[in-house]
DNA sequence: GTCTATACATGGATAGAC
DNA sequence: GTCTATCCATGTATAGAC
């Protein structure tokens, strides 16, 4: 069945990136992995860089999707809050978050390797956009924040504290708390009440550029 | 001459991870970019793995020795902000946060690479918190942040950041920018006032746990 | 569609000449 | 300390049997 192989392979690719690294993924250890014949890697994908990018399309879009509808209910910084811990556990458990971190890495010097990688992280841009524009229109900070931008920040940065906790969990769970923190600091701006939020609104106008 | 070489390698190691990134960085390889013969790895330095650790810990002292007066000056959210601007034309013209991005992700499945990633981002981190320690305290939020954990998911961010940048130039560029947005309404907040400032203090006292 | 066999390149590592 | 030569494992890719 050539369904099967293409999804045993692409699943195999995924859990190669996980357990070998970028450095360690081959024709041979995805094979391995997916339990099936090295030669079907070219057959199917033509190479391995192409099970690659169709893997991680694919390996994103499953993720993505997993979380849209609880995304959807978000309407405040406390409730991304909670959200953020609960999929940072899941995401880490299952090592997703590391597969883009990986092609990420292996992208840099192997141009074949962008463009999917590119198109699986803007998957889930487009979700935390999406987010970040409701909850921050909402408060006062909305109109001086940038929710594409600030939707990037946070995947990226969001994969760098991902790597880092491969050398140093500790160190990343002490940043993780340290924004945590920060995002209570803004959800307590969000409890300002009128006038007080009229006051730093009125300020920040007149000390940024917008 | 044995201490040429050994810099030749450590030099060739760190050129070489830039270049083709760590699934292509090999004894081999940095051999040829170092110009010199291949089983000298294997005498100076007993293994590919233990020339990139030499290397990794070299490199990233390098950097930050390089910036350390720079950051020593600092005094406001406003100085940050344009060093870093700075700072990050610097290394990535360079390549040298690259390097700390693909050791990242060689160490999630190499634990060998571990200690020496991590002591290399140690070195940045150490820095920066202590600039942020500094910065911090001499606003209302100092009492309501954690420099510590703020300086590692500053540190890993960056990393992350800078990946993102190898795949997506124009997002990476949307980022940071958004970043310095944030940053600018953190400065503005530093200049608030005393009256609005106790007041915003006593107001994030109540609501946070500080 | 899948497997075996095979070609040829690259990588880690060592022995031994210089 | 450095270089040549070499061994063996692993990697990409294809040809051809089933």
């Amino acid at each position: 069945m050539s369904e099967a192989t293409r999804a045993k392979l692409l699943e195999g690719a995924l859990r190669t990136l996980v357990e070998h690294g970028i450095a360690g993924t081959s024709a041979r250890t995805i094979a391995a992995t997916a339990g099936v014949n090295q030669a079907l890697v070219f057959y199917h994908f033509g190479s391995v860089d192409e099970l690659l990018s169709a893997a991680c399309r694919y390996g994103a879009q499953q993720r993505v999707d997993r979380y849209r509808p609880r995304l959807a209910e978000i309407t405040s910084f406390a409730e991304l809050l909670s959200f953020g811990r609960e999929m940072h556990e899941e995401e880490r458990a299952g090592g997703h978050l590391a597969v883009l971190g990986q092609l990420l890495a292996g992208a840099q010097s192997h141009p074949a390797l962008a463009p999917a990688t590119a198109a699986g992280l803007d998957l889930w841009i487009t979700e935390i956009e999406s987010v970040l524009t409701r909850v921050l229109s909402a408060t006062p900070l909305g109109e001086f924040t940038d929710a594409p931008g600030l939707a990037r920040a946070i995947a990226a940065s969001f994969v760098g504290i991902e790597l880092y906790e491969g050398v140093d969990p500790t160190g990343a769970a002490a940043a993780l708390a340290a924004l945590e923190q920060l995002i209570a600091l803004v959800t307590a701006i969000e409890t300002l009440g009128p006038v007080a939020t009229r006051a730093v609104r009125h300020h920040l106008r007149r000390t940024t550029r917008g």
